[in-house]
RNA sequence: CGGGGCGUAGCGCAGCCUGGUAGCGCACCUGCCUUGGGCGCAGGGGGUCGGAGGUUCGAAUCCUCUCGCCCCGACCA
């Protein structure tokens, strides 16, 4: 039975997935800025807990910050040719400032390859400069056709890393790094969602890009979401911009390049991957408020004692646990209890006058793994106040996990294989499809004109042996993994 | 940008067809009462009906234009 408010997940998805955003406060629409929204402090906190993570593990793997303009001059975007097709059709500019209009247009970022290598060309001169590691947090815009909260927005906050390296290698395996131990790892440990790792079709990837690889999740409903990429750039962006350097030998060399990023479309995907009917679900890591605690008293004596309790409880949970105590005194408990549960808190923590006399909490999860909950209801246990602490973040911890499981296990369900094109026609309306591919760009096309799935990664973790191409049915290599995308 | 739907109080909607001084539920404010799963009762506040123009004695309602949002496609982090 789905909260009030909430559309049912099995009903229409999409507006499920507007009434979660909604009913969590996560976002409002920004309806003066085309297809822009407010974060809003929620859903922000979100966000701030996805930049400690990925800043931790960006830094943790040799990157420095920086911050780089808004404003790139039109004329940079130019200078790479795939790169300009790519993103010219979906870059705003601005022409007048200073009540003049400018010699010279400037572009507000889609992303920062252009004006960042016209710097690193500055900067890089000897190959004992190399390798460059800069990341950079910033917001960037693209004039996409249609929008949806934090899925796709006009402006976008994101990080975006930007190398520079001596050898293909070295690039190559920057980009691979990057890719396993800072998107994989974060998204899995901390979002708790897990994903396919691997490179992309030449079809599918950044525009300029020698390589490019991504890490792919699975939504409730059997789509896509392309969580994080990695490119490698090879000589093309140290080409336009004359990244070089003098060797050991003392001879000048073009540089390579990678380029890295993900953004706030993360906020989306961990809604999309974990919530329910009920509303939003938060793993933990993620959670800006992890426990919630709903003081109950029937007088002004009683409130006294267990607001005196509630302090003593959580005194020693300051800088261990992220908590709110829900004071207002104009709301019945029980309506506090579902509105936490819509705002996905992890672990509701209730204090009564009961608990104080017996020395005990209540506790319920927001959502529980082990069957289900009891007449709609989430089972609460009863647990001493001694040894509170670990016990909640034993308890968290679990949820964590729980969730990562539950997610494996939604995507392992809704995986299939596909021997032939009707195989995959048909199955890749329910989730990924694995199949044998040695097809063309063009095929791939022509796949998506006719099921709207495209190869969302050749994954990295390949089978031994060969098998016959699910389309041309020629002897093929490599498995793909088809999908359909948000 | 193509197809469809919708803009009326913070939210969800009715009213429009058939023009006549704008309504319902929730939320909000005040008081009393209540508080371990969306309390109750009473009183109250809040609207240039998305915007502009037109028709008319009179427009939320009819006509034209426009802006925005949602859904489905094509594009994408």
């Amino acid at each position: 039975m789905a909260k009030e408010g909430i559309t049912p997940r099995a009903k229409d998805y999409s507006q499920w997935y507007l009434d979660i955003v909604r009913g969590a406060d996560l976002a409002d629409y920004a309806e003066v800025v085309r297809g822009c929204i407010v974060f809003k402090p929620t859903g922000y906190a979100i966000w701030e807990a996805i930049q400690r993570g990925l800043d931790e593990r960006i830094k943790a793997t040799g990157h420095v910050n920086a911050y780089f303009p808004l404003l790139i001059p039109k004329s940079f975007l130019m200078k790479e040719a795939e790169h300009v097709e790519g993103f010219a059709p979906e870059v705003a500019e601005v022409t007048r400032a200073g009540g003049e209009e400018l010699a010279e247009p400037y572009v507000i970022r889609p992303t920062s390859e252009t004006i960042i290598g016209y710097f690193y060309a500055k900067w890089v001169r000897s190959w004992r400069d190399l390798p460059l590691l800069i990341n950079q947090w910033a917001n960037v815009m693209r004039w996409e056709m249609r929008t949806r909260p934090f899925l796709r927005t006009t402006e976008f906050l994101w990080q975006e890393g930007h190398t520079v390296h001596a050898d293909h290698d070295d690039a190559e395996r920057e980009t691979l790094m990057i890719l396993n131990e800072v998107y994989a790892d974060f998204v899995e440990k901390d979002m708790a969602l897990p994903v396919l790792r691997g490179i992309k079709t030449e079809k599918e990837k950044f525009a300029g890009a020698l390589r490019s690889y991504a890490i792919e999740a699975m939504m409730q409903d059997g789509r896509a979401l392309q969580a994080g990429t990695s490119h490698n750039l090879g000589q093309n962006f140290a080409k336009a911009f004359d990244i070089t350097y003098a060797d050991k030998n003392n001879q000048v060399q073009h540089a390579w390049t990678t380029s890295w990023g993900v953004s706030t479309r993360l906020i989306g995907a961990t809604i999309m991957g974990h919530s329910d009917d009920d509303g939003l679900v938060l793993p933990p890591r993620l959670a800006p408020i992890q426990v919630v605690i709903i003081p109950i008293y029937k007088s002004d004596a009683e409130k006294a004692t267990v607001m005196e309790a509630i302090d003593r409880i959580t005194a020693e949970w300051r800088g261990k646990l992220r908590f709110h105590v829900d004071t207002r005194d104009h709301l019945t408990p029980g309506f506090k209890f579902n509105e936490w549960e819509i705002k996905g808190v992890p672990l509701r923590m209730e204090v009564g006058p009961k608990d104080v006399q017996k020395q005990s909490v209540a506790l319920a999860q927001r959502i529980i793994f082990d069957g289900p909950a009891i007449e709609g209801r989430k089972p609460k246990s009863f647990v001493p106040q001694a040894g509170l602490a670990e016990h909640v973040t034993m308890l968290l911890e679990q949820i964590q996990q729980g969730l990562y499981q539950r997610a494996l296990k939604f995507r392992e369900e809704h995986t299939f294989k596909a021997a032939n094109y009707d195989e995959l026609k048909e199955r890749v309306e329910k989730g990924f499809v694995r199949c044998w591919w040695a097809g063309s760009r063009h095929d791939e096309e022509q796949i998506q004109e006719e099921t709207k799935a495209t190869i969302r990664v050749i994954p990295n973790e390949q089978p031994r042996g060969k098998g016959k191409c699910v389309y041309t049915g020629k002897e093929a290599e490599k498995i793909a993994v088809f999908a359909r995308a948000y």
